[in-house]
Formats: structure tokens, sequence, C-alpha cells
DNA sequence: TGACCTGCTTGACAAAGATCAAGTCAATTT
DNA sequence: AAATTGACTTGATCTTTGTCAAGCAGGTCA
């Protein structure tokens, strides 16, 4: 059941059968059905999830009670709070099922020894934050420097199956804007 | 030269001194004046630097022309384009000194062998990425959730020194908003 | 079957922020 | 000293987006 978990390893460095098989062993596996959650604001986050199958999303609330969404992982991501993870405080974010998952996680002590006795383990840990920093990046230009309609069709181009498995609300509170608005945006843009 | 730099590497882990000087060794100092570029639109950033002294920032410009500042890298932090870095595709975005800089730049493939050589180089750089990826996803969380002013506030709250050294055109910029609301904005507040 | 969600849309209106144009003040240039 | 430039502010107006209220279609539950 960690099919995925050890391709997406392999496809970021070169590691033996042993080594993946070691790094297996340090991961527990988890179901979840839709709307559950695996982190509620306030609980420490102690786990790191990789999606082996399904969706997840991650979203703060903010003073006038609505939802925004920070990320959102299908299968073959990784989702968590890590500033929660790391600090040991407790986390403002929300993790909840998108659609029925399969997960691998991993407990900061096993992360920490894994990291230890696998270097090839510390590269991919090193690629994914690479990546995903480059990523966020991204996000965060088109989020300062486009408007609403802008930013939707750059979301379309650069992650259309978010918006063949999200819902609609949940797409526009990832945008920044309301739903209304993005209703509004999708309507203009098919005419 | 490089005290800043091999303080920042002793911070997050505790390496020798032959490593720290193995470390040092394969960097390449450098100095800039205020206004002058590290990197230009359209240029591929073939290196990551470290900033000794001084500050730069990073900026994408938009289809109306504006700029939207992306990163702003005093003493002590790292600046580039990593994707363009990671690709060696065009960068979009531009790197400019905002006050005089002695710099430390190290290319890819130095980069690639001083990873494979000091193995807390490589944790070290994890680090970075791990802090940096926290630091953009609490960014992107006010810059999606809030409105102006408190997005405002907040980089006042957590990151006051950005106000002190950063003209406030660049400070609306990187707020995602024009230089004219961040004016109201900041009378509005001192009233 | 009917009541009730959930996801999405629409309309009227309000608010936030952008744009355009002008003006101030201090620092720098000539 | 006069002219220029850069950083910031102010006012009037326009545009975009949010808010509130209502409605609809499809799926689910009892």
């Amino acid at each position: 059941m960690a099919e995925l978990l050890l391709q997406s390893i392999r496809e970021k460095v070169s590691a033996t059968d042993e080594e993946l098989l070691i790094c297996k062993s340090f991961f527990t596996p988890k179901k979840l059905k839709k709307k559950q959650f695996l982190l509620q604001e306030g609980d420490v986050c102690n786990r790191m999830t990789f999606v082996e199958s399904g969706a997840l999303f991650s979203y703060a609330t903010n003073a006038k009670g609505t939802q925004n969404v920070i990320q959102v992982a299908f299968e073959g991501w990784w989702i968590s709070d890590l500033y929660s993870f790391f600090t040991q405080e407790p986390s403002t974010l929300n993790i909840e099922v998108l659609e029925d998952a399969e997960l691998l996680m991993i407990d900061r002590e096993q992360h920490e020894h894994l990291l230890a006795r696998v270097p090839k383990y510390e590269t991919y840990i090193r690629l994914l934050y690479q990546n995903a920093y480059i990523a966020l990046q991204r996000r965060v230009e088109s989020t300062i420097g486009l408007t609403a309609e802008e930013k939707y069709i750059r979301l379309l181009e650069q992650y259309p199956t978010i918006l063949q498995r999200m819902p609609l609300n949940l797409v526009a509170s990832y945008l920044g804007v309301t739903p209304e608005t993005l209703s509004r945006i999708r309507k203009q843009i098919s005419l």
C-alpha cells in the first residue's frame, strides 16, 4: 500500500530496494472518508502525511469566518501544517478529506530518524520542499499581481485537475474570491 | 567575508570548522550597488545568492506593467529565482539591489558538488527550504484571506524591519495594493 | 413521494480598492 | 539658488469585487 510513495521517492532520487523498504517501514497507513478531518484548528500537527489515494485540502478560517484554502493534495502529494509540526504549537489550519483517502503518515521522531538513517530520504525531502517552494512562489505572484479573472485562467492552465475534482466554492476560496465572483467570472469567460 | 553565511549554517546544523571551510570555498563573493541588477527578466538564473550585507528584492512585471515584489532579502537571507535556476529556463523575475550589498554566490554545479560532498550542507539547505516554505505559506494565507489593511498590519507585526528599510511603493507592491491605497491605509491607522 | 441538503447561479446594491491627476516636501543635481 | 527627482499624499471618480437575498437543479434521506 505504499506504491505511490516509493514511486515518488524513486522519481526524485536513485534509491536501492533496501533503502525504499526502510523508508516504507517508517510510515503508518490510515484511511479516511470524505468530510473527515486529518487536523483540526487548535490541535498540534504531529504527522506529515503522504496521500496514496484520494484528496485532502487544508484551510484557515479568518476573522469573518470565511475559509481560505491554503493547499490541495491529491494522490502523490504531501500535506500537513509544517509550522505546527516543527514548532509543536497548536495549528491554525484544518485539514479535511475531499475524496475518500488512503494515507501514509510519519511522526516527527520517526521523520528525524529516517532522515538520519537514509540520506537519500533527506535528499528526497529536500527536493520536495524545493519544488513546493517554487510552486508556492508562483502562487504568490499570481495572487498579488493578477485580477480574479486572470488568476482563474492561470489556475485552469496550470492545474486543470483541481477544477475537475474540487467544488467551485473551494476553488473560489483557493483563489481568494467569493463563490459568487467566481461564478460570474466563469459565465463571462464562457461567452 | 563569509561570517554571516557560516553563522547561518551553524545556526541550523552542527558543522565542524573543516566542513564550514569547505562550504566557504565553494562560494564566490561579489559586491553590487543600489539599483544594480543581480538578475534580469529573460536571463537564466545560474546562481543562488546569499546576502552578507545590504538588501535585494525580486519582482515580476505583470501585463499592465506593474511590479510585483515576490521576495525581499536582507543580510543573512538567500535570494534567487529557483525555478529558473533548476530548470535553466529564462527567468520571469528581476532581482534588484535595494541597499549596497555584499553577496556570496554559488552556481548550480558547485551547489550539487557541495551537497554531495558535505551532508551537513544538504541538511542546511533542506532546513532553509523548509522555513522558506512555511513563511511563504503564511504569506499566501494573508494574501488571499485578509483585506489590504489587515495585510499591512500583519506585515508590521511580523516584519517591522521591511517597513523601515523599504520605500512604501515597494511595500505596497509586496502586499499587492497600489501605493495610493497603502498611503490611505497608513493615514487611517495613525488616526 | 416529499422534504432537505449541497453546489451553483443571478440580481441589486454596497464597499474596497484602482486609476488618474495634481500637489507637497526633502534630497540631489546643475 | 534654481531645477529636478523621488517618495509620498490627497481628492475625485470609476471599476472590481463583496454582500445579501433569492432561486434552481440534482442528489439524498426518511
